[in-house]
DNA sequence: AACTAAACTGACTGGTCAGTCATTAAGAAA
DNA sequence: TTTCTTAATGACTGACCAGTCAGTTTAGTT
């Protein structure tokens, strides 16, 4: 059986440039495919989406799917890794950081553009699936709890070293304050996702709640006695 | 088409008293059925779990289901409800509060008792449920927002308002702060379940993790002046 | 012991859906 | 124009599984 090559699709939204095969319409079957299934896969689950829902939804016959992916799992396979992919790429774009600024401002720097992330259709759908399915893919575990989790943590961990040195901060193990921040942050972005169901969360907007999330966690890591603190008057009132 | 009441198994654990119908075995068929699924549909979710699984785990033919349930949802449902209720009943043996204490002392007793809870198998199960497939079911996300979150939160928010007065902690809406520590303790103790993908959670206990999420939520409530503060002597160095 | 009512069983059915493959269509090359 | 290669199609198949129901078992009643 003839079937292409597939192991470049992990990042399908880039063009195949090397490859001057023949095809009909547009020219990347493989990405409208993968973004038809992390519709149906992210609503309906890995044994709920049906391929022919996917297959109409990418504007093509079911037996295309099976022209580029060898089987459903393996599509999901591929759709996870492209997806968390991009997601990680659209979130590097949203938490460049300035060279020279206080750890402080960094951090709400660094918070604005991840909570903008985590925020995301992306994210949300990509979360979804890691906490509902990816038990029976442990290497798509690892592969996010690498990519997106720990990767998350080692930026915040930075910056609060820093911030640790500097003096703007407490002493705190830095990768358990990054464990804080990211916890904070994940779970009240699922939270928010699903507005409707709590009210306290209906009535505030997500960048308040953002705002509350920062300005709470500042809070635990600035010094308890702020005797010869530098960046002290920064400090906003509660 | 002869079928029993069903209407009272969202408390399955608790046998049917006024209920003396006969039966064969032991005498709580729902219970049996309802934990079978319970351990099919927390593996596989809704979609993924089949009928005849479940049936052969609660040790009965596949039509026994159907007696007691109309159909697959309805099992799931109510499987949802009774995990819930189960689960929130279990939680509050565990956070019972001792009556005249400091407010650290009670967030503290809460905290372990509460963390006891999030990390059980049954909450495990319920919250990867509620966020891979409650999607699909507004009544049951309400449900389980309100009796498991929104609880949740009314006992924290009501020990840190208490604290708030007594001046051991710093002015914070306690709505807030009750949100800032449910989404940081959630959120770790299903990384927690996950730790095999994650290296520095690997190292750790469950007691430990709980202690640091404790230390560091106490500190950001701690007020940063401590200058007439009640019981500020018992802060632990980090 | 005979009867009855209700609990229980599991083979069966019909619909659904992943995966197949003979056929068609679209270029490219000659 | 004809031929050749390969992308694409969609009707088809076979496995699977939710839901059914005619028959069986149990236990209470007379």
């Amino acid at each position: 059986m003839t079937r292409v090559d597939v192991s470049h699709l992990d990042t399908p939204t880039l063009p195949d440039a090397a490859d001057a095969r023949r095809r009909r319409t547009p020219e990347e079957r493989p990405a409208q495919i993968l973004d038809a299934a992390f519709h149906e896969f992210g609503e309906r689950g890995l044994a709920g989406a049906r391929l022919d829902d996917i297959a109409r939804r990418a504007g093509v016959a079911k037996g295309t799917i099976y022209l580029y992916f060898p089987n459903k799992e393996a599509l999901f396979r591929a759709m996870v890794r492209a997806t968390t992919i991009a997601a990680i790429e659209s979130a590097e774009q949203l938490v460049e950081q300035e060279g020279r600024e206080s750890a402080e401002m960094q951090l709400r720097r660094l918070g604005v553009g991840w909570w903008t992330f985590l925020r995301s259709d992306r994210f949300q759908v990509v979360q979804r699936l890691v906490l509902a399915e990816l038990h029976h893919f442990p290497d798509l575990m690892q592969f996010y709890a690498d990519e997106v989790v720990a990767r998350g943590r080692r930026l915040i961990g930075a910056i609060v070293e820093r911030g640790t040195t500097r003096g703007e901060f407490r002493p705190i193990v830095p990768g358990t304050a990054a464990r804080m921040l990211s916890s904070l942050t994940m779970m009240q972005a699922i939270w928010c996702g699903r507005r409707q169901y709590f009210s306290d969360l209906a009535l505030a907007t997500d960048d308040e709640i953002r705002d509350e999330i920062l300005e709470f966690y500042l809070s635990a890591l600035r010094p308890n006695l702020p005797v010869g603190s530098t960046t002290d008057a920064s400090r906003p009132t509660p």
